[in-house]
DNA sequence: AAGGATATGATTTTCGAAAATATAGGCGGG
DNA sequence: CCCGCCTATATTTTCGAAAATCATATCCTT
């Protein structure tokens, strides 16, 4: 999905407040479409939908409390973004994935994110930096709380999300952002897939730290470089930890 | 809108064919949906819905003869292809045009076009020189018979299309395709709207020619360079013509 | 027993009414 | 006279029933 002007791209960054609080039926000024949409692709993100599963209305309409024209639309969005299969009169089901897809995504994420990082670097000002340095910042202290599997704190996720987003986020064009965030979430769903199989992280923290300092310094071709092996080595651990759930088609 | 894995993005390659002919309610094999989310995107591009205007859902009724719920599906579809613009409780209009949106989508092009046409010429096989071949060479037929206003003709539409379709077809990604066919309609919308004020098309038959050879010839510098110039020099010449349209907002 | 048509059940897809929300116009108070 | 509130209307958004479609099992024919 892309975006109009620079409409939604965004919520996808807003992260997700955990489903076991008490949370109103609908978050303020949203349809309910949109929130469904926003809690279906944090699951399927999350692989609580695990890759290729039947999206059935009648369990769908359970599990969030919807009817069958309001899933339906949520369903169509994520469709667009590529986290949903539509399979013409035959429903929908969470996209599969596969070796091929997850090097697809990880080549297109490198093509938009390495463009826009370097337009950063040249458009940003004293905001971008400042966003840059506390973002990271607060994904450090969060990593230093609870150093293992960050993947499962929510907190870190949305940490690491932003901090990527601040990265690129003075590139200028919103087009171009909007497709990162599809890209991003995408990837993310693969991250997870491995999350559960990779015996500890690897030391993200450093090369954040670094690509921090090449983008403050704008050293671009420093920057750039980094970028590129720090996603092509985690799609790599993808690969290596989760190989066994990506040749199932 | 991206793709989950190849569905789509291939449907906005089919071209549309007259409303005015005799059609069945809707295509074989379709949902109405789909089929209401393809002819309300050929509204869009082609500017018979005007850029900005409010998309109502009575209008739309009897417009399309479909219900509330239908067309919302649609809407919902095409606001995630960029093309139209979701109002949260306000409901839905004709994406906006600007010469920000413009440039941005200009831009884009470039950078993923360039990206997939080296891919090609790399990857390129028989299939794919014949596919160029043959796809310029209806497109220049076309051209002979009609040469005047080229988009106002169907025809000329879909022949320009597949034949830039064809020219990147053999990249290897369809996630990357998906996000080129996306950003090809929403270029195609402007390319629209200065149409009618432009006195005469330039000679772009020179320039899908020399492109093709270069294509063919595996020359990747110049192919890229030849595609760089042409998307530019085409939305140059929509901000020359279209220039008044787009100050709008 | 194999093949193919048909009926049955499950599931998706579409519809228009009803509820929720926004917009516009009028009324009263400052 | 202008501004904010309130009501009336217009519009969007949601719902569940009904229609359409697909999948499966059954039965008939060869």
């Amino acid at each position: 999905m892309l975006v109009g002007a620079a409409s939604w791209g965004i919520d996808s960054m807003t992260g997700t407040m955990p489903d076991s609080a008490i949370r109103p039926r609908k978050e303020f000024g949203k349809t309910i479409a949109a929130d469904i949409t926003h809690r279906l692709r944090e699951e399927i993100i999350t692989c609580a939908l695990a890759p290729g599963e039947p999206l059935r209305f009648d369990v769908l309409r359970e599990r969030f409390g919807a009817s069958f024209t309001t899933l339906r639309e949520a369903l169509t969005a994520l469709a667009a973004e590529g986290l949903v299969d539509a399979q013409e009169q035959r429903g929908y089901r969470v996209a599969p994935v596969s070796r091929r897809d997850l090097v697809e995504v990880t080549d297109a994420r490198v093509l938009i994110e390495v463009e826009l990082i370097r337009r950063s670097i040249e458009r940003g000002d004293d905001d971008w930096e400042i966003a840059v340095i506390s973002t990271l910042h607060r994904l450090k202290r969060i990593e230093q709380r609870d150093p293992e599997h960050p993947l499962r704190d929510p907190e870190w996720k949305i940490a690491h999300r932003q901090f990527h987003q601040a990265l690129v986020s003075a590139c200028g064009s919103a087009t171009l952002l909007a497709i990162r965030a599809e890209l991003f979430d995408r990837a993310e769903r693969y991250r997870h897939l491995s999350a559960n199989f990779r015996p500890r992280p690897r030391d993200k923290a450093g090369e954040h730290q670094a690509i921090m300092q090449a983008a403050i310094a704008r050293n671009p071709d420093l920057a750039v470089q980094l970028i590129e092996t720090h996603i092509r080595t985690t799609a790599d651990n993808v690969a290596a930890y989760a190989g066994h759930l990506l040749d199932t088609e």
